[in-house]
Parts: structure tokens; C-alpha cells; sequence
DNA sequence: ACGCCGCTATGATAAAAGTCATACAGCATG
DNA sequence: CATGCTGTATGACTTTTATCATAGCGGCGT
């Protein structure tokens, strides 16, 4: 794998230049996972990042019966868990593969160095922890003051708009998330998620055949 | 009111020279706030970050019905809504006074430009920014996973470990926080509130008096 | 074909949370 | 001292969410 060119499409090391990327690039070694393998458990002790090359994987916490609430998922060209750089803490949540990945390891200690010295990529750093406290503050919003029914219908929008096309009909987009996975974003279990799918159905809010939903004006 | 004295209070100016104290206080500005008056909203253009001089504020965010779901209580020598210095968006949460307080406002091309000049402020913005992180986090695994008792409970461990005495009994501490208040910290509403905090005496987790709880072992 | 696995669907029921109505205590104010 | 305001307490009820049980479908390997 060529590391260097797996770095620079992070958009955390947008602004490195090529030498810089060089140097992270000796420290950095590679990861694979399967889907759901577990990279790192939330208490952890932690002593880098990853950068995802390829996949996706998902950060999530989970209570002592076993329900799992997903903080955030990311894809191919975004890091996880930058935030232990900064605070020396421990992993502050559990982190799976969502589907089949290629990450990068990358020490803390480079980051930190490269905060210091080249202060345009602290402000990129920065930035991206501004981008997920945004949305972690959204999915407070709607886990205390909305309820299943338009959680899901925000999950099912935010896929649309990830990943969907417009046609006469709506926007149309290929179902990649079970009714288990949907569960975990939006705070409940799988039955309670099914019924509100089916209501949303009933509705004709949305349309869903053969694994391609629609979500209908 | 010294405006350098004040700033360097803060966590997040703590790395500065005395110098540069005195150069980010000349575009400072005062605000006082009374007991819940709103300083801004949510979704307001942001032109830069307040510190904190005294007494307390909460962020939060609310429902077409009124309903409020805090995000975060901060109080003197912290600083609030540092994110929009960082991804030019807009304000993320309303923000109002829990008590009378004094608050600086500070400019954020002046908090980007210290970022830029000198790094180790920098780093120092990352570690609160990882620090606001978690607490969202754990926020988001107590909405989603626990139910409403164990919501309480925890805040009010919180308020002991903040400012309560240890005694033969247990944690005691002062109430300063309405069912009400208690009720936006936790996600629920008033009634329900009311309930738990019964309910928790009635198991003798709790004694409350006069003002005055106690946290029983 | 068969069982097994993962996933979905749905009815019955229970538990948790929220809503509504009412009552009352403390307190400042005219 | 009546009035209004804020906050608390609580019963009765509804809605939402979770749990439990059962059944079905499609893919896969033996």
C-alpha cells in the first residue's frame, strides 16, 4: 500500500505538504478489519489514530444489556478518535468495522508534533473537531426531543442525502443498513425500528422494495 | 473591569504571554447577563467566541413544544461556542445565563490568528474541544441507554462531586438546581422529574432538606 | 431437500415516560 | 392581606417505547 497517498486523502492532512506526509508515513502501519471485528473498546489506553483508507467503520457505545448507540460512523478519508491526541485520555468509545476496512495507525505523538510545528494543520484539526461536535449536538437534540419515528425518517434523509438520486417519484437510494444497524443510530431496538418503518410505509412517506427505499414528497 | 486579569483566567488563554493577553483584550467586550436572559441562539450568525468573567451559562437546544435539552453548563474560567471560530458556521446552541453573570466577548479572526502564531495555543483549543467531545458523548450514552432514574442519579452525582461534603451520611451538598433544571440536564420533563427524585428518596438513595441534599451510601 | 442463520414482521403485553389537572407552599409586591 | 408568581407534589390517564413470543422468507452449505 502506498501510505503516502492513503494519508493525503484525509482530509485531516489536507493541508501537509509532501515531505510532511513522508514522515508521518514511516510511523504509520496498516490495519485490516472484517466487517464488525472490533479495532479498540472504549476505555482503552490510547496511543494513536487511524486514518481510514477504505470502508468505513463505526463508533458506538454500549449498555450493560448489550444495546449499542452509534456516535458517529465514518468512511474512507476521515480519522478516528483525533481527540485522544489532544486530552491523553482513554478511547472514549468502541470503534467496528461497519463493512470490510483498511485503516492506518497513526502515533499521537506525530500528530502533536505536527500541531506545533505547522500550525495550518492544528486549525484543519480543529475544524474537524468543531464538524463533530455539530453533529454530536444534533443527535443529542434528537435523542432527547424527537421521537423514534422522525429519528429514523433523519437517518433515512441523512442517506438520501449521502447517497441517494432524484427521481420523479422522490429520491431513491440502495438500502444498506439492516433494521439491527438503523436500531443503533437512532436509540432503540430492532422491533421498535420495524413497526416505525412499516408506519412510515403505511404513510407512503416512504416507499421500499427489494432493498431500494424511496423517500416519496 | 481588567480585561487581561479575566482573560487570563480562562483555561483555554492560559498558554498566553502576558503581551498577547493585552493585544487579544483590546477588541474585547463586555456582556452582562441576567439569570436567563439569552446571549444567542442557535443558528445565529457567529462573529466570535465569550469567556466566561462569572457566574454560569447553559447551551442548549430546544423542541417546537418548548421542551430543553442542555448540552453543557459552563461556568467562570471557560469559554463558550469556541467551535465557530473554527468551521465558520453558525451558533449551535442557545445559549443563557443560569445566574447573573459577566461574560467577554472575543473576536474570532483574534483567536484564529493565535492559532497561526503560535501553536501552543492551539493545542490547548484541541484539548477543551476533546474534553467538550467526551462529555457529548457521555451525554449521548446516558440519553440513549439509561432511563430516566439513572439520568438523575448521575447529574446529581455530579453536582456532589462538584461542590459537595463528605459526611458520616454521605455527599452533601446544596440544591441549586430547580426540578425544572434538573429536568433539561437529564432530557425528560418537570412531573417526571419530580417523580424520580421522589422515588429516589423513597429507596433512601437520597435525602433531600431544607435545600440540602445528601447522597446516601 | 434439509436444517441453520440472519433478517424481517407483527401481535400481545408490560413498562417507562409524558400529559393533564389539581392542590399547595413560599414569597415578593402593591 | 389579596394577588400573582414560581416551584413542588401527586393522582389519573394516555402515549410511546420496550419486551416477549411467534412466524415467515431467502441464502447457504452439507
Amino acid at each position: 500500500m502506498d501510505k503516502v497517498s492513503a494519508l493525503k486523502r484525509a482530509t485531516l492532512f489536507q493541508s501537509l505538504e509532501k515531505e510532511q506526509l513522508r514522515e508521518l508515513a514511516l510511523s504509520a502501519h496498516e490495519r485490516k478489519l472484517s466487517q464488525n471485528e472490533i479495532l479498540f473498546s472504549a476505555g482503552e489506553e490510547a496511543h494513536g489514530l487511524f486514518v481510514i483508507v477504505s470502508g468505513s467503520v463505526r463508533a458506538y457505545r454500549e449498555s450493560v444489556d448489550g444495546r449499542e448507540q452509534i456516535l458517529h460512523v465514518e468512511r474512507a478519508g476521515f480519522t478516528i478518535a483525533e481527540l485522544i491526541v489532544f486530552d491523553e485520555g482513554t478511547y472514549p468509545a468502541t470503534v467496528a468495522a461497519e463493512e470490510d476496512s483498511v485503516l492506518l495507525f497513526v502515533d499521537k505523538q506525530a500528530i502533536r508534533k505536527l500541531c506545533l510545528d505547522y500550525p495550518p494543520f492544528a486549525l484543519t484539526a480543529l475544524q474537524l473537531m468543531s464538524q463533530r461536535l455539530r453533529r454530536h449536538a444534533e443527535l443529542i437534540e434528537t435523542l432527547s426531543l424527537r421521537e423514534v419515528r422522525q429519528r429514523l425518517a433523519q437517518v433515512l434523509l441523512a442517506e438520501a442525502h449521502r447517497h441517494g438520486k432524484r427521481t420523479p417519484e422522490g429520491i431513491v437510494f440502495a438500502r444498506e443498513l439492516s433494521n439491527q444497524q438503523l436500531a443503533a443510530r437512532i436509540g432503540s431496538v430492532r422491533d421498535v425500528t420495524s413497526r416505525a418503518l412499516t408506519r412510515l410505509q403505511q404513510d407512503e412517506l416512504i416507499a421500499i422494495s427489494d432493498q431500494t427505499i424511496t423517500i416519496l414528497d
